[in-house]
DNA sequence: CGAAGTATTGAGACGTCTCAAAATTAGTGG
DNA sequence: CCACTAATTTTGAGACGTCTCAATACTTCG
């Protein structure tokens, strides 16, 4: 379900300084908003706008035929996407929670005279998708839930109380690895004091009690059989 | 080692069309030899050139502290690569085999008008690095090496035989997998006669017997459990 | 309060890794 | 070209980590 609540030629409360960089300020933006589960588009579409999240969070994925899935990446408030597509999108993109986005046609993006701040967006995908592959292909369990949180934490601003918006399940698709080998990371973290659960509120607040020691884990400073002997 | 052994201010045997297109016909290149084993470029350097390459086989990759390896990419000749960095070189590219490649300055790419192809690129090599990530997050071993296979028979333009110029060690890293995993798998195609290996030298060159069935292993027609059941 | 969705925990199965050895190929110098 | 050594690849056996299946607990929301 798509709700288109604004549009700039009416009154508006905040300006999307991320596209009005990329585009330039002459382009018209709108604001939608996309709820829980919807898709903002689809592996295949022909791409007509690119994004920035006012609100919300987004993730984009790819699937295999008999279902498995693969997130690619997290869209968190700030975040801009669409751009990394050419003349197709080659992921899907989906609402987790409630999300507003800014959105500009695309053809805006090309009207722009600098391309700089186009490739930066481009490198940056680049550069999250070669570290992203490093991790999927060469790290252990803990050690990826140990970079999701901290990946979190600093694309958060480092916040008191991480407050995930996406499920165990999403983040175990994100990691290439299953709910259960997750969770269970996340509770080792918890019962060695790494990271606390914030009260009542499910266990999707995290608190990062020990970033040193998140880290050491992270950065491979503690090999699978070396630390977590208790089990 | 680097050797330097032509320019285009003097006489040369070919064109790098793909580079020329890229940094416009006034730009100049040269033709660089690195031997088997020696960097192009290494993590955190400042990037000079763009690389095209005339023969030979490129890997590149970043490392874990403790020296877990992941390939990102292997670069064939044909391929440009070095367009993918921003300010630093954000992973290493070193000569699988002794290759020969065409370069030109870095600052000529952004002289050139048209940045459709830089973009073009760029896309690709986002492309290809999230379908692997969907590789190495949610394919399992044999899958993995059934789509290497047919990446390779693809960009080598479906030879009669394969000629692999990396080991089993670089496809594994590659693969996110251990070298004898890459074997196993190899050799279970092997003797379900959907490959087979080409003379004497090593088991480096591999002929498809059978692409459907490779396929079909490649996009998990047959799951774990249900094929092989011959051990 | 009941129901659905989400998360945790446990036990056992299974796939890949590790360690080790053998086989094969490539490289080197006489 | 051969003898020797080094490197690569294959194969085997067992260890280990993650997955699968299943049950329980918790949270949310009607």
């Amino acid at each position: 379900m798509i709700v288109r609540i604004s549009a700039n030629s009416t009154r508006v409360k905040s300006v999307p300084h991320g596209l009005i960089a990329l585009t330039g300020k002459k382009a018209f933006w709108n604001t939608y908003k996309y709820s829980h589960g919807t898709q903002v588009f689809r592996n295949g579409e022909v791409p007509d706008y690119i994004y920035q999240i006012r609100e919300g969070a987004v993730r984009s994925y790819k699937l295999l035929s008999d279902g498995r899935r693969q997130i690619g990446a997290f869209y968190l408030p700030g975040d801009i996407f669409g751009v990394e597509t050419e003349d197709l999108h080659r992921f899907t993109a989906e609402a987790i929670i409630d999300t507003t986005v800014w959105i500009v046609r695309r053809h805006r993006l090309f009207e722009n005279a600098d391309t700089k701040n186009i490739f930066e967006l481009l490198h940056h995908s680049l550069e999250h998708a070669l570290n992203h592959l490093l991790l999927l292909g060469r790290q252990e369990a803990h050690e990826r839930v140990a970079c999701f949180l901290l990946e979190m934490d600093r694309r958060l601003k480092k916040p008191a109380v991480i407050v995930l918006p996406m499920t165990r399940g999403d983040i175990a698709d994100y990691l290439g690895m299953t709910i259960e080998t997750v969770s269970r990371s996340l509770s080792a973290f918890r019962h060695r004091g790494i990271i606390s659960f914030n009260g009542h509120r499910g266990h999707r607040e995290v608190i990062l009690k020990d970033r040193t020691k998140l880290a050491d884990v992270a950065l491979s400073k503690y090999r699978r059989r070396d630390w977590m002997p208790d089990r």
